[in-house]
DNA sequence: TCGAATGTTTCGATGTTCGAAATAAAAAAC
DNA sequence: GTTTTTTATTTCGAACATCGAAACATTCGA
């Protein structure tokens, strides 16, 4: 059917812009802010501590796919900056815990505005039974993401 | 409406996560592949220079946020390896026009496939009136996103 | 207790990016 | 028609991010 086809290519050069842009985007939008000193990269990490109770280094060094060794220099300036606290697990004292300082936590909140900011522009002009719709739809995007994410590490 | 709120915020967190992850997918899976020799942000130029008739090298450097001096450095080494081809323009022989030499259009033939494999997933439950809403969805949003986009270039 | 395993850090090397200055060609000014 | 200015690209040197190997500290297991 030649309607689906067309619509399949016309989501799919969307999809492909979005993907291509909003990093960019992110980064502009970032600088733009009282928050100039970090990168999306350091957001990226921001993020991910904030995500875990009080995850170790090498746990968010995963989740960002940064070694370890550059996990180290990376959350070095992160300190340095402000926003990151590192502190030595006291049950075991090889592990280093990090977490969030106040303005790590004030920027991590401004980075989730951002986002919730394009879902909005996303699910707005829809009804409640067509949002379920666009939800599935992503749901199974993240879920195949998610599956070769696994089949890859 | 409780409910709706919930979608969204599931939208949301979906969204977020397919944002954080999709490109470190693409550049594994540009690992895994026959073309190991180039990285995602080469990618993003080889696809640049592919979608414009014959771009100089500044208006794709502008397309993928490098600078021209970058952008030199960038074309000296996807030459090298053999996916794109510099040639002095003969109307203006200031400008270096750009184009894709046969490697370069089957690695983005193959960068093509990725994303349209990405969007089967995404669209391939629906029936054609839910492709179309979810078309609107993200027309939405891209349109967004190219708005913010011109307003701070 | 001692050796292996684990989590982090240090160090040196590589690669990417940038801005300023250099180069080359075209356009504008005179 | 020559000179000046503008435009497109490149070169050079510096800054920064990232990595892998080795070092270090700590815990776990034989």
């Amino acid at each position: 059917m030649v309607a689906s086809e067309d619509t399949f290519e016309e989501i799919n050069d969307a999809l492909v812009d979005v993907f291509n842009n909003v990093g960019w985007i992110e980064e502009a939008s970032l600088h733009n802010s009282d928050f100039k000193d970090i990168s999306l990269k350091e957001m990226h990490i921001i993020a991910a501590i904030s995500m875990y109770k009080e995850p170790s280094a090498s746990e968010v060094a995963k989740i960002v796919h940064l070694t370890p060794s550059s996990m180290t220099t990376a959350v070095d300036k992160l300190v340095k900056k402000g926003y990151v606290e590192r502190r030595r697990s006291q049950s075991d004292r090889r592990m280093v815990r990090l977490g969030l300082t106040h303005r790590g936590r004030v920027v991590y909140r401004a980075h989730q505005a951002f986002h919730r900011h394009l879902t909005h522009y996303l699910v707005d002009s829809l009804d409640v039974s067509d949002m379920r719709v666009v939800e599935d739809a992503i749901l199974h995007l993240q879920e195949y993401l998610h599956n070769l994410n696994h089949s890859i590490n």
